[in-house]
DNA sequence: TCACTTCGTTGGGTGGTTCATCAAAGTAAG
DNA sequence: CTTACTTTGATGAACCACCCAACGAAGTGA
């Protein structure tokens, strides 16, 4: 279906991908001369020059002083300019909502988080709530001066990305929600700028540029929350499957004599690792820990020190639950040999205390040892991997497309802030 | 690791690019006028006759007649030229040796057995004979007058297509075989042209281009015989992951307390789902059907027999296979949510008896309704899908860079038949 | 026979990259 | 302090690929 007509290729996608093709070095590689972006990109020289001159215009990268040291001429820095371009993110969970600004360096301009009832407000309210966080993002934008590339949404749930629309979320108890359209239309900003996606595919892309696997192409992340979700990135691309829906790993069915799941099934992973099974298998049902007004940080620092303090049960249950995160993290590296697994949301809160179980079972169920040497990571960025990610993916349209930033007088800067 | 430095886009790119929508366009549609193409790719008329033109004194695409009907002036129709550039794709298995030659429109030219005792025989001298059936290919191209693009070699086992290096197939009891050196030493033919991946990505790549899932750019190949392999494509892209281990769905364990596996774990998928499984539990051990000297071809007869016969013993544990297969693949679809499932090797010759068992399972544990439309298919090409897919895969690399291929003199064709 | 339609080619124009050259701006040594 | 050397980045000519507009070619239908 929607079966993508590649459009063909004309000198302006030529230049478009040359001068993404500098930005892409940049960001790899740091500021850099124009002899040596020119050196890395395989660009001539004069090409080089011309293409950052465009780009300085777009104000995506900037000077930056002269290399140092050295015989010969010093070459005149280029880096990505901060705080001329920036991403939002925003992400729906059951407890708040949660935005971020980054600009090309990855450097969080502000960061804000709304606590909501969302399942409450139901999903319209939610929207409109939504929505103001995005105006007040798009407010401090416009404030520091900068250009906002696009505003990406993260979603806890099944998402059609292409028609941004939340398919289902269970959660939240969302079907069908036209988020992109919804949000689009409140906040007055261009619809091909919206997007919305799945939480752990977010989160995956934000630890792949500039999270804990950096730079790591076939990625696995784990993200575990009240529920359980998994963002694929292959080859450094999405793996989104034919719908949109892949990755929706909370329900493999781990054990056919497992305890049963809403869902219909009986062991299903996430009835095994989320933090509602770790909660029940560690207290009894008047612990405090499982207070249902306790927001999530709480709980977990409650965990932690438990843990730390060295509680039998605590610790049991973790092994349970690291054991489970194991078996199944294992049949995934099995089905898609990832270079690295990230654990992201809860599981990176309780890493220490989960990995080394994990890596056991890890290490007795998979195929080859090749495939065995997958890096199983904390998540560096915890909670707001998702809105950085979604940031990231704003801004990825303009890194992949320079021309569509728009090109400034002369003046360089004149920011009040 | 290896990280992909893409080279800077220049025009020879561009020409390239143009060069390949062409082809694609002509795969895809079929034959077409100049015209037609242009409409269909957006290039200017202008610019497809240029191309097309180049594309013949390449010999990749040929004059077929003129359009029918219609007013004004009739197109004349192009096609992708038969017969003209070929692939050649090689097959290692536990029983034989196979090849087959391509051509551009996908029809085989020729196609050939060797049974051969492959184990027995020891990696070296088995790539002797290889050689030899790759000589026989080349010899059959050189004699209708074509280019031979490539061969690609396919290996049930886990493959480094980069290094051309067969790292461990377990059932050939091969491990470390610099396979694509080997055999471009021995045959003469260039390095870079020479392939080799695992037998199951190959497979799902030939359903991708002319099989069950034509133009399934989303697809799951599950290939059944002694042992179970998987082949995916994601977005048109084969999934090999991080080191192309990517796929290894054998030995996913689905059940705990299942039976054991030589692999040291339970429950292993393949235990469930194999030929030897199936053959254990719908035979005695003295029963015709499981006598070794007995071909896989020549068992799957029996087996087809006894069940159209209605046997009860061969349907029930046709239906246990297909439970278990069914289990396995709700598995595979929740992560990867592809938009068919192609059902190969042997599970393909019995097809009719596993597939109705299998839905019932895929149907109550896939978690959304949107993914569980996931069509389940029979190869229609059976044993023959890997070298096809090997053939396939080499004319690829013309196909992405028609610039590779020799451009010819002038006279169209003197071919001696 | 004459409009009318559609096809494919041709020539001029635009845009992007490259190569060769050169001035600029440093270091190192006499 | 001057001179030689090194490296950088900019400039202009050349090349190449694509697009547009116009035109002749080759049919259909009245």
């Amino acid at each position: 279906m929607r079966n993508g007509h590649v459009p063909p290729a004309d000198q302006a996608g030529l230049r478009r991908a040359n001068l993404a093709l500098v930005v892409r070095t940049l960001r790899e590689h740091g500021q850099q001369s124009r002899a040596q972006l020119s050196a890395l990109s395989g660009l001539s020289k004069a090409t080089v020059s011309n293409l950052v001159s465009e780009l300085e215009s777009r104000r995506l990268v900037r000077a930056a002083g002269l290399t140092a040291g050295r015989q010969g001429r010093p070459g005149q820095l280029v880096e990505l300019s901060p705080g001329s371009v920036c991403g939002i993110g925003l992400e729906i969970n059951l407890e708040y909502l949660r935005a971020t600004v980054l600009d090309l360096a990855g450097t969080v301009i502000t960061e804000q988080l709304v606590p909501l009832r969302v399942v409450e407000l139901g999903p319209q309210r939610c929207l409109d709530q939504l929505a103001e966080l995005a105006r007040s993002m798009l407010a401090t934008v416009a404030a520091v001066g900068a250009w906002p590339a696009g505003i990406t949404v993260a979603v806890p749930g099944l998402v059609d990305t292409q028609a941004g629309v939340v398919r289902f979320a269970p959660n939240l108890r969302w079907r069908q929600i036209a988020l992109v359209d919804g949000l689009a239309a409140r906040v007055d900003f261009p619809l091909e700028r919206c997007a919305v996606d799945n939480d752990a595919n977010l989160a995956a892309l934000a630890e792949h540029t500039s999270g804990a696997a950096s730079g790591t192409a076939d990625l696995l992340c784990i993200v575990g929350s009240s529920g359980v979700g998994a963002g694929l990135l292959a080859a450094g691309v999405p793996v989104r499957g034919a719908s949109g829906f892949a990755g929706e790993v909370g329900h493999l069915s781990l054990d056919p004599l497992g305890p049963s799941c809403p869902c219909g099934n009986r062991g299903c992973w996430e009835r095994q690792i989320d933090l509602g099974t770790l909660l029940e298998v560690m207290s009894s049902p008047d612990d405090p820990v499982r207070d249902p007004s306790l927001a999530v940080s709480d709980r977990l620092r409650i965990i932690r020190g438990r843990a730390e303090a060295g509680d039998r049960r605590t610790l049991d249950a973790l092994q349970q639950v690291g054991d489970a995160l194991g078996v199944g993290l294992a049949l995934l590296i099995n089905v898609l040999n990832p270079a690295a697994v990230v654990l992201g949301g809860y599981f990176a809160e309780l890493y220490e205390w989960l990995v080394e179980h994990a890596r056991i079972q890890i290490a007795s169920r998979v195929l080859s040892p090749e495939a065995a040497r997958a890096a199983i990571l904390p998540s560096t960025l915890g909670f707001t991997a998702a809105i950085r990610g979604g940031a990231q993916h704003a801004m990825r349209t303009v890194m992949d497309n320079p021309t569509l930033a728009p090109v400034v007088a002369s003046e360089p800067t004149e920011a009040p802030a």
